[in-house]
Formats: structure tokens, C-alpha cells, sequence
DNA sequence: TTAGGTTTAG
């Protein structure tokens, strides 16, 4: 039988099927049966990712359904090879899915899912054909079911044509917040890039602004859905077409990747968080995303610069523009305007206003943006782009010398205003300064650079070593107030350095210094643990329980090989589940010159085990490698797995950098004379590379001369917590949590935080030449007074 | 329909 793939209209379908094949009923569907010439029907219920099994093999599950009204009437497919790339792309739930050539086998899951007790396998190399029928009455990229993923087809930028509608993910390198538009609608004007370098600028329309993408800075992530795509001007162009919905995420490397959706109902599968860290991966390599963000306190006359803040006040003032009143806690160095506004005109805490008045400045905001600027809430936080300094004219005695800001009408280079929401980061970090501002005296607002640098700036000398202050003052329990990290004592040489030089010195050098912890990020403590690749030096995410559930429930399909048990290293253990699943488990146990050892010694593999099976085992055991049979050797299963487990710890490999060799290479290992089983050894004759969990942080460190970010990038030493520990451990998770209060104690005003020494050392990213980033290095947190 | 990136000129 030809294998085939077609995708035929449902009227057809009778007619276009070979004529010698008779349709299967599922009440007939047993093993021992002859099914040549037979064909299997139904409705696609369900559909789970498309992933690679072990030895390269794509493999793809789906669930039919018959159209009778048997008990049992749902049915697993499993797909092998080439077809399972293709059905993956063309298979949508709602499909009438038509299976010849198939082999029936017994189904391991069907206790478990309730389905029939066999399921079909399909692949080119049993001579199988697959005839698929779209729904009439679903379009083609809709979910049949809510409850359900849909398979979506993103296309590259560059592989765009005229007339689609298509899917589609790109990186920011441009956009115009949502504006109100000449006709019903808000717009949006995005311009995306992907890794094939290819621009894409979409004009977006919707009455509602939520359904907008949220797109807050340059180099965040977005996933759109259902993009027209048209020439214009003799370039593609991307327009909003029924059904359009889109993701944002944040495009930092490392940061949780959290959807911000324009809708309430949608989808997002594992594989695709994978797509949005390789955009965000190439993105820091690639494009220059630093955007003309400014402080307050940065601002020059003759500027274009977009401020994060908070509106204070708000009034009219003619009909062409409005008065927005915000602050961002820091102070403008020049003198600026105060617009005249009638005091009944004018919105917001008076007393506020007043108390603040020194550190707000006025923005006038004219034309489109009067509408927009009107609906503003007094307290909310907003991103305003692209707004204008300008130094006051000559010809106006009174403001000789003063700055004014201008929201000027028309859209371009971006110009607008943004509402960030409350849990934006940026607004998290703002909020967190701004109460430090308020706690302090506000009266006293003349001088900023007193609230900035604290007043316990002058109360320690930096005569005595850190370690030893530590020291002493643990001993009177005032270290934390006084100083908390302990600095190694290979650069007790170094004397510390204010954050001002630090930021006004070339990359790279070393620094010690002695600053205040005023943020860090990520705030949930369990999204700062990554693994890292040390070879190729990406990050990726840890991986959650389901996907290796998923690829356990895979490789239950695939029968344990008679011939690779109980070799001459290993002593092998097959049975069969007696719960009605009928499922075949083998335990191969390494032996160690020809004996097998003591369960806390042992290495073991396994296959066809369960995720809970398999964690039972790690209880017992020292080492289990989850595997599964080929014609001549075990093998481990797909990378997204872990490769070992070992106590509580999940060991997983790159899948960029591993070339993953079968399972006999480990018998070296196991005639050594003690083998120890480490993880990198047992990596290393495995052909894998192994990832490393490690925890990646941003603490934003202040002094009083300067403020900048300096990354944590840390294995253990720091918290002296193992990032491989942290997920698995509630008292690891506490120790940590406790760790970070003490650091950075919440509600704390900017003078109450403890000073902190550390190393810090400046590097320059390639690509990014002029960008200075600093990274924390040999500083550990003083156990003893945490 | 609207806008279709590339600064107002108050």
C-alpha cells in the first residue's frame, strides 16, 4: 500500500478511498486480527505535541473517536517518522481522520484514558495511508475545543505571501502603543523581526484596546494569530483579520515567559515557550533594543525620551492640549515649566501635589493624544514615548532658563502613551522606589540626591575587612544593618569603589563594592533557577513534570527487546502489570564485578515506567536512567527528558551540544573499581552534555553616587544553596526566601536597607559595544547571620 | 474605515 497523506473535502471521501478497502469497526479491532484492506474512521478529539522520540523518530499522538454509540469509542493513534511531522501540521480537532495500513497493538494507557483496549500505530515502514477531512464548519487554525491545544503553524517573516492569513512570532523592533484612530478603532503599528532578519510592519484595528497586543518596550516577543498578510508599497504588510489574537512576552533572556493575551481563551504549548527563548536568545545577539528610555533626573533639553511614571495630576488646558502632572521619583536637574491651569480644572491629591511639587513635572500633551490622556486614572502608571524636552523660548523673560516637556500631536517615532498595568515590572520596581521617596520626609524635597543617597551613607568605614565586621557585629545582631555579604578572601586587596566610577569606567574591570539592595527581579524566587548550557551558553527553562510524563507515555508503545536483558554488566527484571493495563516494565540493575550491589549504590534503567515509578525508585536507588529498547542496545529517551535522576535531582542534557550514544557505553564506568556515579561522568559517557541548574537573578544595587544592575549568575555559591536543590526543597526555599527579606526587607525605606559588599565586574556584550552590563562574582552571603 | 513607522514647530 503507497503511504499517503491527503487532505480531501468530506463529500469526497467515500469516493477517493481506494476502492478495495472496507471500513473497521472498533468493536473488531484486536491484535491476531487480519486488518489488510481494512480502514479505521473517526473524529480527532484530541491531539498532544508532536515530539522526538530518542533515536530522532518524530512521533505524533492523536485520539480518534467512532461515530457509534459503543461504550468505549475513542481509540489512540500513535504516528511514527515523516507522517507524524506532517499530520502535526495538518491535523486540527474536529477532522474526520481516515487510518489504512495500520498495526493494531495493545494499548498500555487504557486503564488509564478509558479508551479502547488497543491502539494503532502508523508509519511509512507499515505501509500506512492517512486521509484527512477539514471540518466545514471550523476554520482551519480554530480549537475544536476549548480544552484542547489546536496545532498552529507559525510562518518565518521571510516566507510571506500576498493574499494569507497566517501565524506568526517576531520580536518588537517597533511599535506605536495603542492610539485612537480617524475611523471607529484604536490602532496599533507593530514592526516585527525574526531570526531570518526579515521586517514586518502590521497595522492593527480594534474597538477594543485590550484586544490590542501589550506591548510595552522594544524586543518584547509577540505571537499573533490570524494576520492578514498584503502588498503595500511593495512590501508585505500585516493587518488584523477576524479572529486576530496575539501573545506578548517579556524579550528579556531568562525572564519567565509569561503571556500578557488579548483574549481570554487562548493556547500555549510547551514547544512553543521554546520558540520564544531562541527569539529572545537571538534578539540579544542581534538587535539593538535599548530604547531612549530616561529618568527624570537624565533628562537634557532637546530630547526624545520615553518615561515610566505616575500620574499625579491631570487638567485641562485648551482644546488642543492637556496637562498630565507625573513623577518618577527621581529629580529633573534643570528648573521646569509649571503650565497655568484654572485650580478648578485641575485632578489629583492636592496635598500630594504639593508635598511632591519639586520632584513632578508637567507634561503637555496636545491634539490625538488629548483624548486618550483624559481617560487617564490619577495613580495609574504610565509609559509616555517619545516626549519632548525643550528649552523655553528666549522670547519669554520669565523662563529664562527652564525645561518643558511635550507630548507632541501625530504618532510617529512611536509617540503616544501607554498604560502599564500594575504587575509590569518596570511599574513593580518604580513602585517599590517611589514608596522608598515617600517614606522618606517629602517635604524636604529640594534636594533629591539626600533622599537618593540616604542618610547612613557616612556611618560605616570601610577600615575594617568585611568579614570581620561581620564577625563582631553577628555577634551583637547588628549585622544586617550594618553589613551582610562576606567577601572571599582572594580580593581582600581590592578597596571598594563608589557606583559612580563603576558606571563611568570602560568594560571589563573588577570592582569591589558596597551599595544597597534596592530591587531584585525575578520576585518569585522559583523562576531565578534556569539550566544553562556552559558549551554553547544559552539558558533555557526547567522543564515541568508533564512533559516528561508525556514522553514516558510515548515510549510505553515501544516493547522491551528480549535480546537486551540481563547482559554481562547488567541483571534484568521484565513483568506485566497486572491492573488491566498489561504493561511491560523492565529494570536492568547494573551489577558490579558480576554482583549486584547495595540499592544505595545502584544505578538501574528502566522502561516503560510511569513518572510515579520512576520517582518511587529514585527513593531507593542512587541513580535511574529512564530508556527504552532499539533492534541492538538501549537508549535514552528525547533530551526533553532528564537523562538521570539521582535523589531528588532531574539531570537533563543540551540538546544543541549532546550526541546522545547508546546505553553499553556505561558498562566502563561500571567495572571501575568504586564507580561513583557522578552525573558528569555518567553524562560524559552517554555523549551528553549536561545542562546545569543555576539561578539568574538582577539586583538593582544603590550608593548615593549611582544606581545600576548587576546580574547574579549562580551555581551555589552565593546563597550557598545548590540551584539544582532549590525546586525539589521547601527548606532550601524558605533558607532562600529569608536570605532575600534580609537583603532587601519589603516596606523597608531606602535608608533602613543593610549595606551589602560584593564583586562586581563590568563586561561588554558582543554586538552591543557601547552597553556596559555587570555581573556578581566571588561573593557569598555571610552564613552566619543569615 | 482607520494606517500604511522615521519626531513638533504649540
Amino acid at each position: 500500500m503507497p503511504v499517503q497523506l491527503l487532505k480531501i473535502s468530506k463529500g469526497k471521501l467515500e469516493t477517493q478511498l481506494p476502492s478495495h478497502l472496507q471500513r473497521e469497526d472498533l468493536k473488531y479491532m484486536q491484535t491476531g486480527l487480519d486488518h489488510t484492506n481494512k480502514y479505521f474512521q473517526g473524529i480527532v478529539i484530541l491531539s498532544y505535541p508532536l515530539i522526538k522520540l530518542g533515536d530522532g523518530t518524530d512521533f505524533f499522538k492523536i485520539v480518534l473517536q467512532d461515530d457509534t454509540c459503543t461504550r468505549i469509542n475513542s481509540i489512540n493513534i500513535l504516528i511514527y517518522g515523516k507522517m507524524a511531522e506532517d499530520c502535526a501540521k495538518l491535523t486540527r480537532n474536529g477532522d474526520t481522520f481516515v487510518v489504512a495500513g495500520f498495526k493494531v497493538a495493545e494499548s498500555s494507557t487504557a486503564k488509564e484514558d478509558g479508551r479502547h483496549a488497543c491502539h494503532l500505530e502508523v508509519s511509512e515502514e507499515n505501509g500506512s495511508a492517512i486521509y484527512i477531512c477539514t471540518q466545514p464548519s471550523t476554520s482551519p487554525s480554530e480549537p475544536a475545543s476549548a480544552s484542547v491545544a489546536p496545532k498552529y503553524v507559525y510562518t518565518p517573516l521571510k516566507c510571506l505571501k500576498d493574499g494569507t492569513v497566517v501565524n506568526l512570532y517576531g520580536i518588537v523592533k517597533f511599535f506605536k502603543p495603542p492610539y485612537i484612530s480617524k475611523g471607529t478603532d484604536y490602532c496599533s503599528v507593530v514592526t516585527l523581526v525574526d531570526q531570518s532578519n526579515v521586517k514586518l510592519t502590521c497595522t492593527l484595528f480594534n474597538g477594543n484596546l485590550d484586544s490590542l497586543p501589550k506591548i510595552y518596550k522594544n524586543g518584547d516577543i509577540v505571537r499573533f494569530h490570524r494576520v492578514k498578510i498584503r502588498e503595500y508599497n511593495g512590501q508585505m504588510q500585516g493587518i488584523t483579520s477576524a479572529g486576530f489574537a496575539s501573545l506578548t512576552f517579556d524579550g528579556t533572556v531568562g525572564a519567565p515567559v509569561v503571556p500578557r493575551a488579548s483574549s481570554k481563551v487562548y493556547t500555549f504549548i510547551d514547544e512553543e515557550q521554546k520558540i520564544v527563548e531562541e527569539l529572545r536568545i537571538w534578539g540579544a545577539s542581534n538587535l539593538s533594543v535599548s530604547g531612549p528610555e530616561a529618568k527624570l533626573s537624565n533628562v537634557k533639553p532637546m530630547l526624545f525620551f520615553d518615561l515610566t511614571c505616575q500620574l499625579l495630576g491631570k487638567a485641562k488646558v485648551d482644546g488642543s492640549s492637556f496637562l498630565l502632572k507625573v513623577w518618577d521619583g527621581t529629580k529633573c536637574p534643570y528648573p521646569t515649566w509649571k503650565v497655568p491651569v484654572e485650580a478648578k480644572e485641575l485632578e489629583g491629591d492636592k496635598v500630594l501635589l504639593h508635598q511632591l511639587r519639586s520632584l513632578t513635572v508637567d507634561v503637555l500633551v496636545y491634539d490625538n493624544h488629548v483624548q486618550l490622556a483624559k481617560s487617564l486614572k490619577i495613580g495609574s502608571f504610565l509609559r509616555i514615548y517619545s516626549i519632548h524636552t525643550k528649552q523655553a523660548s528666549a522670547k519669554n523673560e520669565d523662563a529664562s532658563s527652564h525645561i518643558e516637556f511635550h507630548l507632541h500631536g501625530g504618532t510617529c517615532y512611536g509617540r503616544g502613551i501607554g498604560i502599564l498595568p500594575e504587575n509590569n515590572p518596570d511599574v513593580e520596581e518604580l513602585k517599590k522606589f517611589l514608596e522608598c521617596v515617600e517614606l522618606t520626609d517629602s517635604q524636604n524635597t529640594e534636594s533629591v540626591s539626600s533622599l537618593e543617597l540616604g542618610d547612613t551613607f557616612d556611618n560605616c568605614t570601610d577600615l575594617e575587612s568585611p568579614l570581620q565586621r561581620c564577625q563582631q557585629l553577628s555577634a551583637t545582631g547588628m549585622c544586617i544593618f550594618f553589613c551582610y555579604f562576606a567577601v572571599l578572601t582572594d580580593h581582600q586587596d581590592m578597596s571598594n569603589t563608589v557606583l559612580k566610577t563603576v558606571l563611568n569606567s570602560r568594560a571589563p574591570q573588577q570592582y569591589r563594592i558596597r551599595a544597597k539592595l534596592r530591587s531584585f527581579k525575578p520576585q518569585k524566587l522559583y523562576q531565578s533557577v534556569k539550566l544553562h548550557c556552559s558549551k554553547c551558553n544559552t539558558l533555557q527553562e526547567v522543564p515541568d513534570g508533564d512533559a516528561f510524563d508525556v514522553i514516558l507515555q510515548g515510549c510505553a508503545a515501544t516493547a522491551p527487546n528480549p535480546e537486551l536483558q540481563s547482559m554481562s554488566w547488567y541483571e534484568s527484571v521484565m513483568w506485566t502489570t497486572q491492573d488491566g493495563k498489561q504493561r511491560k516494565i523492565t529494570i536492568h540493575f547494573v551489577k558490579h564485578y558480576e554482583m549486584l550491589q547495595r540499592p544505595e549504590n545502584t544505578l538501574l534503567m528502566i522502561e516503560g515506567g510511569t513518572l510515579k515509578e520512576i520517582w518511587k525508585l529514585t527513593r531507593r536507588f542512587k541513580c535511574v536512567i529512564p530508556v527504552k529498547s532499539t533492534e541492538d542496545d538501549l537508549e535514552l529517551l528525547d533530551l526533553s527528558a532528564p537523562f538521570l535522576l539521582q535523589g531528588n535531582i532531574k539531570y537533563y542534557g543540551c540538546k544543541q551540544c549532546s550526541t546522545p550514544k547508546t546505553i553499553k557505553n556505561l558498562s566502563s564506568l561500571a567495572e571501575k573499581r568504586e564507580p561513583s556515579w557522578e552525573p558528569t561522568e555518567i553524562a560524559q559517557a552517554l555523549g551528553i552534555e549536561p545542562l546545569q541548574y543555576v539561578f539568574v537573578m538582577k539586583f538593582t544595587l544603590v550608593d548615593g553616587t549611582g544606581a545600576l544592575n548587576a546580574y547574579l549568575f549562580d551555581y551555589e555559591k552565593f546563597f550557598q544553596i545548590p540551584a539544582s536543590e532549590i525546586l525539589t526543597n521547601s527548606f532550601l526555599q524558605e533558607k532562600m526566601e529569608m536570605t532575600m527579606n534580609t537583603l532587601s526587607p519589603p516596606g523597608r525605606k531606602l535608608d533602613d536597607l543593610p549595606w551589602l559588599e560584593c564583586f562586581i565586574k563590568s563586561y561588554n556584550v558582543a554586538g552591543m559595544k557601547h552597553q556596559v552590563y555587570y555581573q556578581i562574582f566571588d561573593t557569598t552571603v555571610a552564613e552566619d547571620v543569615v
